[in-house]
DNA sequence: TGACAGGGGGTGT
DNA sequence: ACACCCCCTGTC
């Protein structure tokens, strides 16, 4: 049966005070924390968990779509996908712009952009699979791994693997699907995962630097890694990943040059607080956009 | 057009 | 510092 067949409920608004620019929008879907958002012309269609969801910008908004039946647990999974109990302009405000200009301005280039919040599972599964790719690559493999090892679901496509599934697939096939040498960490990650009934539970819940030191234990999970797991898929703001290219871009905008990722991690929390993890976003955004 | 070297949004040794 | 696996890029 092709994806065709499958019926889709009527657009209606989110119930979610979210207006954003059409690269707001975009940016938010496809800018890096998540990977399973396809572009279909005038919608994005997603995938998380056992949930597929069409999006799409109106000039009154934002708009879902379900395949049927749908339901009110699915629209109350959405809305906390999107974070829908953050007021991401109270953070914005409680950032300091105030005294930081290319802050200031990345922030108003960049309003209304929300950080996800994913299932932390997933979003540790596709972080382990992210290490010196970018993001189409990473999209490919999580594509790949989906339809070798997840199951199909409603609408049409399939859902990323469980822990589980993964575990029963061995590394081998997981090579599979192009991750590479990735593929051993993962494996290794779910054979501990499945001797430590509860363990990513309790992780999620522990505060931000408990959290984080736990997650590095992980085979493949080093504090980029972590960092993107807590912030994207955890909730927790003060996370803030230092890849390379936020990297060069503190060492520009804050004359940190030679200033190892450890030591411009622990800038950024300080400098911008407790809500590092949404100053990195937009500012990592922003430099992307003029990078080109 | 094809072959080939170089290197990547990271981690582990 | 360097390998790791794969794949994309630039270059000849």
């Amino acid at each position: 049966m092709g994806k065709s067949a499958v019926a889709w409920s009527r657009w209606s608004s989110l119930d979610l005070d979210w207006h954003p620019s059409e690269a707001v929008f975009n940016e938010t879907l496809s800018g890096g924390q998540a990977f399973r958002w396809r572009n279909e012309g005038d919608y994005w269609e997603g995938v998380w968990a056992s949930y597929s969801v069409r999006l799409r910008l109106t000039i009154k908004g934002v708009e879902w779509s379900a395949p049927k039946p749908s339901n009110h647990s699915r629209l109350a999974a959405l809305k906390r996908y999107l974070s829908a109990d953050i007021d991401f302009n109270e953070i914005t405000d409680a950032l300091p712009w105030r005294s930081d200009s290319n802050l200031e301005q990345a922030l108003k280039q960049w309003s209304g952009l929300r950080i996800l919040r994913q299932p932390f599972g997933e979003t540790l599964l596709c972080f382990l699979c992210s290490s010196t790719k970018r993001i189409e690559q990473i999209s490919e493999i999580c594509e790949r791994m989906a339809v070798s090892h997840g199951e199909l679901i409603a609408g049409g496509r399939h859902r990323l693997p469980t822990w589980d599934e993964i575990y029963e697939a061995g590394e081998s096939a997981l090579r599979g699907t192009g991750m590479g040498y990735r593929a051993r960490y993962i494996w290794q990650t779910s054979a501990f995962l499945k001797t430590h009934s509860g363990w990513l539970e309790e992780v999620e819940s522990l505060q931000y630097e408990h959290a984080k030191s736990r997650l590095v234990e992980l085979p493949g999970v080093g504090e980029k890694i972590a960092d993107c797991v807590l912030l994207f898929g955890a909730g927790k703001l003060e996370a803030f990943p230092v890849d390379t290219w936020i990297l060069k871009t503190m060492a520009k905008l804050y004359d940190l040059e030679g200033w190892k990722p450890h030591q411009v991690a622990h800038f950024g929390r300080a400098h911008f607080g407790r809500f590092a993890g949404y100053a990195q976003q937009v500012l990592f955004t922003e430099m992307r956009r003029r990078e080109g």
